[in-house]
DNA sequence: CTGAAAGCGCTTACAG
DNA sequence: CTGAAAGCGCTTACAG
C-alpha cells in the first residue's frame, strides 16, 4: 500500500494534477495522456487513497447503521436492505451493534463522528434525546428505522404497527376466535401506550369481542423464551383461549413450543398469528400465519434516504410508513 | 462538522501541537494547559478527524468482514463475534456481502482497498486465487474464516468439518440406527472431496455400517427448502431410512417439515440430527439435536488475530480450528 | 513545557 | 491540454 499518487505521475511522465483528473474522469488531457496514466496505473496496481480524498471534500462514501441486540434474523433483513443500498452507490456500511447499552451507543456515536460518517442508520432501538441532540450537532444526516424517536421532526420508516395489530386481531375474530391472547415483548408502559397493544384493543372493540387486559401478557424481549414463556402463563389461566397473537414471529414459535408440550395441537385447538415474517416462519410446523413486515425494503429505504440527501437529490425530512400485509399459511384454522 | 483543531488551539491560546499532544494522551504540558484545551474541546464539541489521522500514521481503525448470501442466523453470529473484538478497540467494521457474486467480490474488495482497511475476515465463501493475490499484493492482513482456501499459507480460522461428521454420524449409529441419509448443500464436486461427507463415510466404516452413495444427496444450498426437498427424496428412495443427518441447521428444519407433511413422526419414526447450532435449532418442536459450531468465538477469534496482527502483538500466520460438540435434544431416539 | 514547520495523499482553482 | 501550488486536518520530529 505504498504507492501513491506521485509515483504513478512520474511514470506517466506528467503531473500529479492529471493524475488525478485522469482517474475521476475530469475533462483536460488527451487520449495519449490518458492511455499512459492507465497504464501507469494498472502497472503500478495503484488504488487512490480514500482518506485523502475524504479528507478535501469531506466526504467518506460510508454509512453506518446502529442496532441492540435484535433477533439476528430481523437484523439480518434490515441490514441486507440498506447494504444493498449503499453498495450501489459504491457506499460502505458500518454496524455498530450497542445491546441497548448507552455507554456503548454513546461511544460508537462518538466513533462514527471521528470517522465522519456521511450518514446514520438508527434502528429499531428508542432514540433518546441525548442521542438525537448529539447527532445533530454533529450535522450527521440521520434516519430511525422502526424505532421509537422522542422528536417527532426526525424522518422514519417504519410500519403503522398500531394498523398491523388491528389486521391481525381482526383476521382472527373473522376466522371465528373470540378467546384471543396476546403476547408482547418491548419496553413496559401502559398497555394503552403501546401501540400494538392498542391495534389489538381496538380490533376487540371493533367486532365487540370484550377486551380482557389479563389476557395481554408484556415481557422484556420478542425472543422464542419470552413466547414460550408468556405462552404457556396464558394457556394455564385461560384454557378455553383458541387464538394467540404475538408480537413477533419468534414468540410466535414460541408459543408453538409451549403448546407442543402441553399436547395442544396447533392449529386444530390453538390458532397462533405472529408478526415479521421472518426466515423462521416458513420452517415451523405448521408454517406460521403472520404479518409481512417488508423489512428488506425498509432497510432499503431508509439508505436511499440518507444517499438522496447526501446528494443533494432530495431534502430529509419527510416520514415513510411501509405498508403490511397478512401472509396465510397454517397456523390458523376456525375455532 | 466544521470546527478543526486550529480552533481549539486558539480558543485555548495554544498551538495546535499542543492540543494534538493532549488529545492522544502524550507527555510535554502543563496541567493548566491540559484543562484550557479540554475546556475549548468541549466548549467546541470538537471531534478529531480520523481521516486526518488516518492519513498520517496509515491506520484507519477500520476491519472488514465479506461474505456471500449466507444464512442470515450463520452470519449474525459470526459478525457479532467480529464486532464484539473490533469494538474492544475502537475498531469499526464494515460489511461486504458478495451473493456470491464474482464481481461483487471483486468490487468490494476494490472498495476496500482504497478505503485502506486495516484487515479483512474473509468468511465462509471459497478463497480463490485471484482474491487473495489481490488482497496480498495490497499487503491487507486477511483471515479466512470457516472456508476452503486455495491457499494453505492464509491463516484460517474454523472447525474440522470432518470430525464433526464423525462425530454426528457416530452418535447416530450409537444410538442404533444403521439407516442413514445424509444431506449436503455446499459446492458441488466428488463425495470424497466434501469433508463433511468423508466424515459421514469414515464414521460408517469405522463401525461396519455398509455406506451407500445414493444415500446421501447434495444440493446447492444449505437452506430450508434444499433440506425439505433432499429429505423428500431420501424418504421416498428408502422408506426404510430411520436417521438423517443434515450439514445444516436450516436443512435439518426442511427435514423435520418434510417428515411433517409425509406423517412420519421425528423421533420416533425418523432421528434428525442438524449442524451448526443455530437459534432455531432451540426453537423447533421437537428441539433439534445438533453439532454445536461456536460461531460467535470463531468470528471473535478471526478479528483478534487480525487486531493481534496489526498491533504487532503477533504475527499472523498460523490457522486455529475450534472444537465442536454436540448438543443433544429432541430430534434423536433409537430406531 | 511549548511552537513552527514538514508532510501524509489527494483535489482544485489558477495560470499558462 | 497541462503543471505548480495551496490546502484538507492532523502528527511528529526538531529546536528551543
Amino acid at each position: 500500500m505504498d504507492i501513491n499518487i506521485k509515483e504513478v505521475a512520474r511514470k506517466a511522465g506528467v503531473s500529479i494534477a492529471t493524475v488525478s483528473r485522469v482517474i475521476n474522469g475530469k475533462e483536460g488531457y488527451s487520449d495519449l495522456t490518458r492511455q499512459k496514466v492507465m497504464r501507469a496505473i494498472q502497472d503500478l496496481n495503484y488504488k487512490p487513497n480514500a482518506l485523502a480524498r475524504g479528507l478535501l471534500n469531506q466526504k467518506t462514501q460510508t454509512l453506518a447503521i446502529i442496532f441492540p441486540q435484535v433477533s439476528d434474523m430481523f437484523t439480518g433483513r434490515v441490514l441486507r436492505g440498506v447494504e444493498a443500498a449503499a453498495h450501489q452507490e459504491n457506499f460502505s456500511v458500518i454496524v455498530c451493534k450497542t445491546d441497548g447499552s448507552h455507554v456503548r451507543t454513546m461511544r460508537h456515536l462518538e466513533l462514527l463522528a471521528e470517522k465522519r460518517v456521511d450518514g446514520i442508520v438508527f434502528a429499531s432501538e428508542i432514540l433518546v434525546k441525548e442521542y438525537s441532540d448529539f447527532i445533530q450537532r454533529l450535522k450527521i444526516p440521520l434516519v430511525v428505522l422502526s424505532g421509537e424517536s422522542d422528536d417527532p421532526g426526525i424522518p422514519c420508516v417504519r410500519c403503522d404497527d398500531q394498523k398491523a395489530s388491528f389486521t391481525a386481531t381482526s383476521y382472527l375474530i373473522g376466522q371465528g376466535h373470540t378467546q384471543i391472547g396476546m403476547l408482547y415483548g418491548g419496553r413496559k408502559g401502559k398497555l394503552d401506550e403501546i401501540t400494538r397493544v392498542v391495534g389489538y384493543h381496538e380490533a376487540l372493540s371493533h367486532f365487540h369481542v370484550p377486551f380482557d387486559p389479563h389476557k395481554v401478557i408484556t415481557s422484556e424481549g420478542f425472543g422464542f423464551q419470552e413466547g414460550k414463556t408468556g405462552a404457556a402463563q396464558l394457556l394455564d389461566r385461560f384454557p378455553n383461549l383458541t387464538a394467540i397473537f404475538a408480537a413477533s414471529d419468534e414468540m410466535a414459535v414460541g408459543v408453538i413450543a409451549a403448546a407442543y408440550e402441553r399436547g395442544i395441537r396447533v392449529p386444530e385447538q390453538l390458532s397462533v398469528v405472529g408478526y415479521d415474517d421472518l426466515p423462521i416462519a416458513e420452517m415451523t410446523t405448521p408454517p406460521l400465519t403472520t404479518i409481512h413486515q417488508p423489512l428488506y425494503k425498509m432497510g432499503f429505504k431508509a439508505a436511499s434516504m440518507l444517499l438522496d440527501h447526501i446528494h443533494g437529490r432530495e431534502d430529509l425530512f419527510s416520514s415513510v410508513v411501509f405498508p403490511h400485509t397478512i401472509i396465510e399459511r397454517g397456523s390458523v384454522s376456525r375455532p
